[in-house]
DNA sequence: ATAATATATACAAGTATTATAATATGTTAA
DNA sequence: TTAACATATTATAATACTTGTATATATTAT
């Protein structure tokens, strides 16, 4: 099974907003480069070196078509990444309990902030 | 609601190996700053930094308990990317069917790679 | 007060990321 | 074969990120 390490270096590959961009397209169907253009609003060399490293971290691929590399998602991870950013979160995790023990142990102190 | 653009932020803040760590622990209960000495193997001025970091960006808050500050989770964001980190992903999806329509068109080259 | 503890801050140095510009490669059409 | 098209590669400059070292601040214990 895939490292934990290796999945936090693919979250910090995803993490990018025309690699987001470019991704969403793809979570759509196969696309090729110039398709990107207009969604990202980003020049065809930048387009092409964030197809690249998403490519050599294996999160997408390509065939070729003629003249057109069409591109597709390979790694089910980037399904449940876009889920997140589509999904809408209301207010704040409930705010712990007061005096919680940590290693330092148990300390009574008041709640200054 | 918040933007997608905020939240692809926040997912690049999560994405650092030490944060992940720390946001783990965190997921457990509260914890203070020499709680995270051991689990991260990071010195604690480099641990006070990424609290700092994760804390600007709202994803963690703290209280103060004499001495020591308490922290703990805010935003439940980071609840469905440690998820995502734990989620055991087999194989890949699956490939797309042959001759795709982009904007550029459709094309019935043959599948060279 | 003073010392010890818990944590933060400032700064410097190294490294990584990003976008841009210029150019190259391979494919199809004329 | 030449032109046009689709895309990649390379170099580079600007910026951002990361970490370490040194030091500062605040709180508690003596």
């Amino acid at each position: 099974m895939r490292s934990v390490d290796k999945k936090i270096e693919l979250l910090k590959v995803i993490a990018h907003p025309v690699r987001i961009q470019i991704l969403k397209e793809l979570s759509k169907g196969v696309k090729c480069v110039s398709d990107f253009e207009e969604p990202t609003q980003a020049s065809q060399p930048n387009i092409s070196q964030h197809l690249g490293l998403l490519r050599r971290y294996g999160l997408i691929d390509y065939y070729m078509d003629g003249r057109l590399r069409c591109y597709f998602l390979v790694d089910p991870i980037v399904l449940d990444v876009l889920e997140i950013l589509k999904k809408e979160y209301k207010g704040s995790l409930p705010a712990p309990a007061c005096c919680p023990v940590t290693k330092k142990g148990t300390y009574p102190g008041n709640r200054r902030r």
